[in-house]
DNA sequence: GGCCCCTCCTTGAACTTTAAACAAATGCCC
DNA sequence: GGGCATTTGTTTAAAGTTCAAGGAGGGGCC
């Protein structure tokens, strides 16, 4: 006698569960955060392809390099910063080269690895490039929030960024998950 | 006697005013705003690609479609809704139409226009692969969040998304602003 | 009708991203 | 010291996106 062990919905034997449907609630929130991030990626991306003349991953990228201890990392670090593939940021690191912005240095200690290493041009770049982009972040998001909601958007944020982090540890990104 | 006719900052003759940088509070929203959203968007991307063969935007198209009266939009409109460029779209018409999921039609009202039409075939692959979908957006989110967060997510996302909409009326994307 | 400007959508080239495969170096285990 | 799995970073090709240009139709104005 094969008893039915376990019964999440009455009558069900195999059947896939019900889908969990969002609400309308639910759905206007993932729709206007679906376009309230399309919208203002294609922004800072349109603005700063015309003032810095790359992407704004891109401009990330340098970035941490400035604060990095002598304006360097290991690619593998980079990646993981920024949150992006080592196949994406090596395709990355070998155009802001080509630009002059970044230069690639080999690791002493590993001789698989490679230092990205930023600039003095590359430094400059982001010298004179950072006040426009701050400012169209502050006019497109924070001039437009409560301080509040500034607050509420960061922890919001910040619980999805972690559910999502290949557990904290040195994973790489996509494996896993 | 030239008098100096609004001084922004004392003694400032025509030098650019001192950026309005973050704060520190204001960084760390922004940089976990950032992240949660490259990690939510590569999340949702994999997920789609894997299961349903197609990366989030293109599945965005078809659900509008879906949504739409005779499940079919004009080009142009399809582009607002999406808000994605016409070009961009183009490109991913092609490409959903070489998949059999939608298929192109002429407006016998408009002889430039096109509709966008979704296929029965395209309804299906809808119809199977929304649930691992909303699945997945739940974890990542929903599940996550309370519902006041939830709320107030939604509120802040549809703020930003309608600073950088062109003024609501019938402005293509880029064009201004 | 003829003209001009605007809208609709597409195209092709350049660029970026993804996915899968790979070589080299490391490190561990024995 | 000899394997063997793992880590590091790159490479290739295919897919997707952007940008600028363009063909074609609509619509107003004379």
């Amino acid at each position: 006698m094969k008893a039915p062990a376990s019964a999440p919905t009455p009558g069900s034997v195999a059947e896939p569960p019900e889908p969990r449907w969002l609400t309308q609630d639910e759905q206007r929130v993932w729709r206007s955060f679906m376009e309230g991030v399309t919208l203002l990626d294609d922004h800072l991306d349109r603005q700063l392809q015309r003032d810095a003349g790359m992407p704004h991953v891109y401009y990330g990228l340098l970035v941490k390099l400035a604060e990095a201890p002598r304006r360097r990392l290991r690619m593998t670090e980079l990646a993981m910063l920024a949150k992006i593939t080592r196949s994406r940021l090596s395709h990355a690191i070998a155009r802001l080269e080509k630009n002059g912005w970044v230069h690639r240095e080999d690791c002493p200690d590993d001789k698989r690895g490679q230092f990205a290493v930023l600039t003095d041009e590359g430094y400059e770049v982001l010298r004179q490039t950072a006040p426009g982009h701050v400012e169209a972040v502050r006019q497109a998001v924070f001039d437009r929030l409560t301080p509040e909601q500034q607050k509420s958007l960061g922890e919001i944020m910040r619980i999805i960024a972690e559910g999502l982090q290949p557990a904290e540890a040195g994973a790489d990104l996509p494996w896993l998950r």
